[in-house]
RNA sequence: GGCGGCGUACCCAAGUGGCUAAGGGAGAGGUCUGCAAAACCUUUAUGCAGCGGUUCAAAUCCGCUCGCCGCCUCCA
């Protein structure tokens, strides 16, 4: 398969370090607040990769981390009145049910940066000793220019970078562009002891410190948002590649951006939505669907008629998936065969290499999704042509399992169509019951029966205005909610 | 200023050298239906920001121009 590496700046064949296993490591978050969608893309991004290489066959390790002590956490304690750990503690806990909503699964490792304060210790203590880091005033910084790969991740170069600094000034770094690696702490703020004294650790050196332990010195994937390549990433592969000798990774990975009017959403801008306030107004599934329809790199612009289109095509989705129980539970005694027949066979036998072909091309999501519903339509098309026995039965159940395995993928559209209404009634707030409905159902059948088609429609348009629609079949009458 | 990216139909979005430019949404017309809904069909890009060039062949490669965005500071 293909990866698109941000080291090269070109798609590259994916070969593992070792054989038939994949180490990544992805940036996770800082807890000092709740997540917003931004963060939602990164997760469910690299939730399909793993996804998709466990699908593969890989063995497949991922370590996600907590950035779990830094600035904006002190920060916020202060704001709050709570201790810092609180306020980790927090918003780990709020990251994790957005995650669960979102379909994202755990880490195999989900390391926090302060229970590897001793590896980051030696690995400063490292770098001391080999002449890439100095000591001032109980602070240790790395000293970029004793590096000479430097801004080889983010393309930059060293002597641009110092004309146009914008850093600022601080007289105990030799040069601008050096990081911190150990930070002296003040008084009263949270601290470890370390050979320089009281202090924390810098930001960059703890996914040096994480991915080392839980990884080794060289591995296969690292990624994170396309804003963590300078000077998060590139600082990282400086003081590892220092530290180690080694090559650090062998590919980076980076997403793009979720843009508000064409501006990247942002804490700084304030122009972002955070999981929680989406997900109360569509279903979590929407928004993972949302998320995917996009490649991972492109930037996508959010809006709420972006979120409306994903909720109407994932209900296209299982609207077929009520279609093909319908189909399979009518009588099948009659052998007939269907024009249509020969199309959807053959796209049935492509399907599982188009759709695995399109994730291994630099996992292309949007084009995955568009062969599940070019292959939807195709099998609605055949159902149309109302064919029974055997072999429809064979074809429809098939194209059913087929399209059941791409949600282990992308672990979307594995729901039955009750829980997807359920779960619609729920985000629309309709004011309904299922038995009302049923009910509604059954009243409306007899006036049918009567052929009052007045009454009939009368309650037929009282449900539709509160949200949902009635479907006329011959098996009965079938209800869902009205999207978008 | 330095570096990087993007510009595909009314909207979103795949496609990065060669079959009629995926897929979704919206609109219009139609089939089906008691009427609907759903589904399906037809329709909306002789053209992929513009202009040049390379090539037998380009949305796809190269150059220039215009427009938009990102990183260079915490940031997914």
């Amino acid at each position: 398969m293909k990866i698109y590496n941000t080291l090269t700046g070109k798609k590259e064949e994916f070969t593992p370090v070792e054989p038939g296993m994949v180490k990544m490591y992805a940036c996770g978050v800082t807890v000092y607040d709740h997540c917003h969608i931004g963060h939602a893309r990164s997760a469910v991004v690299f939730d399909v990769m793993r996804r998709h290489m466990k699908y593969k066959g890989y063995v497949f390790t991922y370590v996600r981390n907590f950035t779990d002590i830094d600035d904006k956490i002190i920060n916020r304690a202060k704001q709050e009145g709570i201790s810092w750990k609180e306020v980790a503690e927090k918003y780990t806990d709020s990251y994790y049910r957005d995650m669960d909503s979102l379909g994202v699964g755990r880490a195999d490792i989900e390391p926090k940066a302060t229970e590897h304060i001793a590896e980051i210790i030696a690995i400063v203590r490292g770098l001391v000793e080999k002449g890439y880091a100095y000591e001032a005033d109980g602070s240790v910084y790395f000293e970029v220019s004793r590096f000479a790969d430097y801004g080889k991740l983010s393309k930059r170069d060293l002597d641009d970078m110092m004309a146009g600094a914008r850093v600022e000034v601080n007289e105990r770094k030799r040069n601008p562009m050096d990081f911190a690696l150990w930070k002296a702490s003040r008084e009263g703020e949270p601290s470890w002891d370390s050979p320089w004294g009281p202090g924390r650790p810098g930001w960059h050196i703890e996914c040096s410190a994480m991915s080392l332990r839980h990884l080794g010195e060289t591995f296969d994937i690292h990624g994170g948002g396309a804003d963590l390549i300078f000077p998060h990433h590139e600082n990282e592969i400086a003081q590892t590649e220092a530290f180690t000798g080694k090559p650090f990774v062998k590919y980076w990975v980076h997403n793009g951006f979720i843009t508000v009017d064409k501006e990247k959403m942002s804490k700084s801008l304030g122009n972002f939505f955070t999981i929680q306030e989406i997900i109360g107004k569509f279903d979590a599934e929407v928004v993972r669907f949302f998320l995917l329809s996009t490649h991972y790199r492109s930037p996508i612009e959010f809006s709420d008629e972006q979120l409306r289109e994903a909720e109407t095509s994932i209900d296209r989705y299982y609207t077929t998936v009520i279609r093909i129980r319908d189909f399979l539970g009518a009588d099948q005694t009659k052998e007939k065969a269907a024009a249509d027949e020969k199309a959807l066979e053959e796209l049935l036998d492509k399907f599982r290499d188009r759709f695995t072909e399109a994730m291994d091309d630099d996992f292309n999501t949007a084009l995955a999704i568009g062969i599940i519903f070019e292959t939807i339509r195709t099998l609605n098309k055949y159902m149309d042509g109302r064919p029974s026995g055997r072999k429809a039965v064979t074809l429809v159940t098939r194209a059913d399992a087929l399209l059941r395995e791409t949600g282990t993928v992308l672990n979307i559209f594995n729901r039955t169509p009750e829980e997807w209404y359920r779960a619609l009634m729920s985000v629309k707030q309709i004011g309904l019951t299922e038995d009302d409905i049923r009910e509604q159902i059954r009243l409306r059948q007899a006036a049918r029966e009567a052929r009052d088609w007045a009454a009939a429609d009368r309650i037929r348009k009282e449900l539709e205005e509160q949200g949902i629609i009635l479907e006329d079949k011959k098996i009965g009458t079938g209800w869902k909610v009205r999207v978008p």
